[in-house]
DNA sequence: TACGCTACCAAGCAAGCGCTTGGTATGTAA
DNA sequence: TTACATACCAAGCGCTTGCTTGGTAGCGTA
């Protein structure tokens, strides 16, 4: 070890956190099932052994990345929403705090938190199931609000669900580089839901 | 052994064909690298020695079963095409195909097609990604049209990119019992392409 | 000085993994 | 009858894996 790589935004300036944001980093690049203990604590720069005194199993260190990504972005989805004044703005401010997370300031916990879901114990599948509701209900709240108003006529839920394949699938192609940025994306996002505004 | 799973559809029932159909069944449940050539050998009703008759490693495996739901679901995308006579008929052919390959008759290959990637090796990953990029031009050929004819104003391959993040997530949620048919939702997706049409 | 807590090392164990090996049964064609 | 290919079995090898164990260094408190 000669180099630390850069926390992850959320997490904190500790044994743990730095041991968090190594693994999220190799979840993320090469799935959970192929990293290996001794991987992630060759990044942190600790022995392998030394990994469990700070954690329980390799399970478990996935469980703490996904429960800390989906509390972080919980609380920034609340506070970017509490700025807005109307549900049209409040939605943008929901997609555009979404792309942030996948592709910017916690994209590797959040892939994970998406791919790896399957290698959590049911149990834990459940606990995380519970975090996610409270997130997905600030999406339902202002999809609702937005559907009362006629700016839509699908279901609201199968509208979230549409708008959580658009934001989870840029994983697969969004660039920082690439001919759209995030806040034109964000826009065209919108678009599917309320339709193209003539102007 | 005692029953034999049915085949996935596209693939033959030869010896080759009844191992593939297992490995994509094990595959998408538990992931490429949870199931172990000893599970696809019992679940064919073989000893897991004489799998490495059939196939020179697991990578060959994964390999085979992307390559023949690629191949033929592009084929299926062309059929179903060739009966419409408008490029919105053509699109919403495409959305019907897409969504039956995912949540329908090849739905364990499709899940494990874009979950598994990266358990593929570099090389294998190119000539996979080559016969997508088939695939992928049937969408942009149609959406480039309709954005000519002024359906749309987005970018078509943003549009298209969009499209494929909102069929693939139906995996996380779709369900044949749920409130809303594959039709149905087949054509609220259009809907995000065209607008809602007022009628 | 003694104590206890946190953070770590060095070594290694038991289990599970992909894959190999050497051999057998069956069917088809010369 | 011989020859060869296909499809399989039984046994096991060598390696990697998550995790355990027993011990140590540094630090703050009494």
């Amino acid at each position: 070890m000669t180099e630390q790589a850069p926390l992850i935004h959320g997490m904190e300036d500790s044994p743990r956190g730095k041991l968090l944001s190594a693994a999220a980093r190799l979840f993320r690049q090469h799935g959970f099932d192929r990293t290996t203990v001794r991987a992630i604590a060759r990044e942190t720069g600790i022995q392998s052994g030394s990994l469990f005194h700070h954690f329980d199993s390799k399970e478990d260190i996935l469980f703490a990345v996904m429960e800390e990504v989906i509390r972080f972005n919980t609380q920034r989805l609340r506070d970017l929403m509490a700025a807005e004044s109307t549900a049209e703005r409040r939605l943008l401010a929901l997609i555009r705090g979404e792309l942030q997370s996948i592709v910017g300031d916690t994209s590797e916990a959040m892939i994970v938190l998406v791919q790896e879901w399957r290698c959590l114990s049911p149990d834990r599948q459940q606990q995380a199931l519970a975090l996610r509701d409270i997130y997905e209900q600030l999406w339902l709240d202002v999809l609702t609000e937005l559907h009362q108003q006629g700016a839509f006529r699908a279901d609201p839920f199968i509208m979230r669900r549409l708008l959580n394949g658009m934001t989870s699938w840029t994983t697969n192609w969004f660039h920082h580089e690439g001919s759209v940025d995030m806040e034109e994306l964000a826009r065209i996002m919108l678009e599917r839901v309320i339709g193209e505004q003539r102007g």
